[in-house]
DNA sequence: TGTTAGCACTCCTTGAAATCGAGTGCTAAC
DNA sequence: GTTAGCACTCGATTTCAAGGAGTGCTAACA
């Protein structure tokens, strides 16, 4: 993690600080301290401390007469702590808090809702997207003269399909053909190998049809390639009104067009699941977070995973003075059951 | 519309507050009507008249030493004559202002932003449904030895799918009779005639293979019978925050879970879609509304169609001293682009 | 040398009092 | 019926004083 060369004590001070702060929102004076903790210090000794520690930049003055609250520094060191320390305690003992649902986007949904409330933050959950998937069926329908039906299932069941609709009739025959050739070609063919120029020899191979084959397989490959369908669902961003200082009108703004217009939570998403990290969870404080408008906010992002190269993010957005070890408790639990409930469906 | 017996100066002075009141948000005095409108009264007179209008329950004092600000049935009152007037001059002009986007929800999605920019409210757009739909086709297919795939497509080509998981093997042969037993039987027939009993004939024409066909039957029926796919996309909701009388933390949750939480969307949606009106336009002004989150808030509503019987819903929410002028306009124009896109694209 | 008591000082918060001003209702005159 | 004039009301804003939490520093103590 990081090389902090505190003392015992300055951290124990430190941690009571955060601590004390966490539940408060308060800043947290000398004097509290000296009670709260197990250290039997004086008041005077403590501000000597809280001296050292604001100097060392963990620890920060709003205005001259006033306790002290963490810096982003501070609660970075506090998180990083506590990891270290929650990653002994694996495989704690899950309840099932999510009641079986059949449709994944259900489930997901209600995810994202158990977790809000348990919380008091607001929260997001991403359906799981492929990043090296394979089509699995491919398979081409006459709707009526004029349309064709393109229906694809990726792996992970993935379903996707395309009305096409003709502009000159497409004979049965042609149809069986176009079908034989997307099956030997296409099938078991990972999304990502699918390129203009396999689409190019295909048209060539599919002969002579050219024109109305040309158009069917465009649309085929369009339907394949656009991957827009990861969805987001939110829950509790008005959680933040709990919170006084993120709802002053700017914050509360910025945060919750965030969580409208989920543009920006799709870029959070993209970035977690690119950064590989051991655990799968990741914390971004303050500025550290890749979302702009939540830069007075904490972020929590965790993966989770479906085999077949499927990953799903989970989000918590609060305050800076955000229940640490709650959530990462919470979330290491709804990561875990999401794998379970998963591979228990396959 | 109603009764109101006002005189046309008491109107006129009405009219004056209520547009003066949308336009500032602060209670207007009577001083300033008197400069205002072309009466050319003095402020006196206008107190006098004021006072009347006050007691027949158009308009409200906060307290006693401020100006007059609208009541609930002030603002009806303006609508109602609003929506006379401009039921004159349809077929207005109109500018095409959406993209073409090739995916209805993308379409969707973005009326709703346009809207909600153009007016600076908070908006939403549900996607059409079927009160009474057909089936066009229908089709079961092989994915692999344990996966058959069941896709149909409704009138204004709206697709469902699902996966089956077969427990035992489906021969081809099986499939093709299922397939045809489908078609004959279902194709061109409105959803809503599906029900149990139908499901059950079903069945019994399949014969002997019941078990592995009353699944897949079963499946399909509840492929078909579910219309939870009443999606609602919103934009705009900070738009609120825009507006002093809502941005207290109370009236923004309230609001912005609605918008978040849908549920209370969909509910506006159904009952607005359940009423036939002429114009397919509705103003709720603030306890009218059925969506109790916003009793505080103007809800506007349209209806657009698609044929076929799918019908959606457009939204405005907003402060009640709304510029109705503007959001009437602003709908019947969506309303009509709408129209003719989809028309277009049938 | 590290710890602590004591004290002057800072500065935010709270609340009361003073002031301001937009707007009213009423009366009397036109 | 309309209007000018005036006393009055009452929320909003400003001002000011007190209160108090917390600090930094110094000097004494173990």
């Amino acid at each position: 993690m990081e090389e902090h060369g505190l003392g015992e004590r300055k951290l124990k001070i430190l941690h009571g600080i955060i601590k004390t702060y966490l539940e408060t929102g308060e800043p947290v004076g000398s004097r509290t301290i000296s009670k709260y903790t197990d250290l039997n210090l004086s008041s005077a000794t403590i501000r000597n401390e809280m001296a050292d520690l604001e100097e060392l930049g963990y620890i920060i003055q709003p205005h001259t007469s006033a306790g002290r609250i963490p810096s982003d520094k501070g609660y970075r060191l506090y998180v990083d702590m506590l990891i270290v320390e929650k990653e002994q305690e694996l495989n704690e003992k899950q309840e099932q808090m999510l009641e079986k649902a059949d449709k994944m986007e259900q489930l997901l949904k209600q995810a994202a809702k158990v977790l809000a409330s348990s919380t008091n933050y607001a929260t997001m959950v991403s359906t799981p997207v492929n990043n090296s998937n394979k089509i699995k069926f491919i398979q081409l329908s006459m709707v009526d003269e004029e349309q064709v039906i393109a229906v694809i299932v990726l792996g992970g069941n993935v379903i996707k399909n395309k009305i096409i609709n003709l502009d000159e009739p497409l004979s049965n025959e042609n149809l069986l053909k176009l079908n034989m050739l997307l099956n030997t070609t296409l099938n078991g063919m990972p999304i990502e190998e699918i390129n203009l120029g396999l689409i190019a020899r295909l048209k060539e191979q599919a002969g002579i049809h050219s024109r109305v084959v040309g158009n069917v397989l465009d649309a085929v490959a369009d339907t394949i390639q656009i991957d827009e369908d990861m969805q987001i669902y939110t829950s509790g961003a008005t959680n933040i009104f709990k919170y006084p200082e993120l709802s002053d009108k700017q914050s509360a703004q910025d945060i919750i067009s965030a969580f409208e217009e989920k543009q920006q939570l799709t870029e959070l998403v993209t970035q977690t699941l690119a950064q590989e990290e051991n655990t799968g969870i990741q914390v971004y404080i303050g500025d550290e977070t890749p979302v702009q408008n939540m830069k007075d906010c904490s972020v929590v992002t965790a993966t989770y995973e479906l085999g077949d190269g499927m990953k799903g993010t989970i989000g918590i957005i609060g305050p800076k003075r955000m229940d640490y070890e709650h959530v990462l408790r919470s979330m290491k639990r709804l990561q875990n059951e999401l794998d379970v409930m998963f591979h228990k469906k396959e």
